[in-house]
DNA sequence: TTGTCGATTTGACATGAGTCAAGTCGCTCA
DNA sequence: TGAGCGACTTGACTCATGTCAAATCGACAA
């Protein structure tokens, strides 16, 4: 039994002792290889069980910036874990408006909306250069039926992606736009850490224009706060590249208390 | 293999010829003889097979309006259908603010958030006097290594709560007051139609106050765009008595072509 | 029946975020 | 190196929704 403090989902990858090769080069690398580490897969998961979930995972080669990795309404046939890059999922509501549900930094999962009617209810488009690894579904089902703790996993998996989704429900219904977007700063910020990263310096991987959709505002006032944070001395910005100089404020600002 | 049109959700409960008992007076009635009839339970599960489930389930006596059936943080140990009445869920978050992720009519299941880390991402509550029966999630985990297709079902219950969740986080972020209780009084007529009620006449089971919070608005303006409906003669509202006078103006407005 | 209290409605006003309109920046390609 | 173009920024103004305040309604208890 375990626990995770922060919000990211992940289901594949192991816990070997990480190596330094970039995956973006090899991206065949093993499960037992990945440099992501436990992010992936269940900790209790033995090296056995490793290989047998390596063998399902099919690696393709890395989608470049804007490929789709599948459409909406497209028949859903597996999960992605991602290995590098990044990469972010929409769906068009009823009246054609494009709504970002989420974006997926390496070791996080995604495309499992479209299990409940065998049909996906968004695209996955990548935002940058991305490597992914494919988890079809009909394996995974199998293969979680021999190994409890896989299945328990992914469960709990789906249940993450249930309570991020109330989260930015909640964010969208409850907060005004500084509070939003310093808690989409400090989300990325807590991710990064999970993979090892720097908490305070990192590349902001989406455009305005995807930030002001995931958070429900307009890209004019998106840029508008960060030009206020970054006056504020809270953070620093150049083009992408993110310094977040008072974690303390920014977490005020969230309103975490 | 079969799928839904509407986005309610729903696990257990059978296919037999509904018998005219009320539910709310024999709190004891069997899956088998529920006059929710398929709404719950997959429809591919034989009868056998019901009573298997039906042996699982734990049927509680009525809960009274304001009780809460699990509260945020409590260790998870059941997912929950509703039998009669309704339920709402809500969530605290890190600033201490309210949130209601959901209202929950008979025939749909709620408390999967709790999978992920065996506690309650959210509380329940009964808005009404209300029937639930709890489905022990260890008992349900075993049972669906054995009945495959209840496996698949309680996945894609999962899974459709995720898609319930996008939508909503879509409805939040784009669109305007007006919009969002359109659709609100819309889904209600649509998961009414489900139980074989009326599309056009029924009551509101949450306050206005509830309306609001779900919203993500104020009450104030909750009451004053009813008011507006009324005048523009698309509902009638005497306190929570709905009636829909104009459906197809109601789907205009909701922004659904 | 009357009193009480919470739920709801309505009005007047304030304001945060959207809209519209210019720019400016910073890639990419020739 | 410079042209072109999409991404981003900034300013001025508007408007939808929130805030504050007061009145009314409706259910329930005495």
């Amino acid at each position: 039994m375990y626990t995770h403090q922060d919000d990211a989902m992940n289901i594949l990858a192991s816990d070997l002792p990480e190596k330094n090769t970039t995956c973006h080069h090899d991206h065949r690398v093993s499960c037992s290889n990945c440099r992501l580490g436990s992010l992936c897969l269940p900790i209790a998961v033995s090296s056995e069980d490793i290989d047998q979930i390596d063998n399902i995972v099919l690696r393709s080669r890395p989608l470049d910036k804007g490929s789709h990795l599948f459409s909406q309404g497209d028949s859903f046939k597996s999960i992605y874990a991602v290995r590098s890059g990044a990469i972010k999922t929409y769906s068009l509501s009823a009246s054609g408006k494009e709504q970002i549900n989420g974006f997926y930094l390496p070791g996080e999962i995604f495309g499992m909306d479209g299990i409940s009617d065998f049909s996906h209810a968004s695209s996955a488009v990548a935002l940058e250069r991305s490597a992914v690894c494919e988890i079809p579904y009909d394996s995974l089902s199998r293969l979680s039926n021999e190994l409890p703790s896989l299945q328990r996993h992914f469960m709990q998996l789906m249940s993450r992606e249930i309570a991020n989704d109330q989260k930015l429900i909640s964010l969208l219904g409850k907060n005004s736009a500084d509070e939003r977007i310093a808690a989409l700063i400090l989300s990325l910020s807590a991710r990064n850490v999970r993979r090892k990263f720097s908490a305070t310096d990192f590349r902001l991987p989406m455009s305005r224009t995807d930030i002001a959709n995931f958070l429900g505002l307009t890209i004019e006032t998106v840029s508008r706060i960060l030009s206020k944070f970054s006056k504020q001395n809270v953070i620093e910005l150049q083009n992408k590249e993110l310094k977040i100089i008072d974690m303390e404020q920014l977490r005020t600002i969230a309103g975490v208390d």
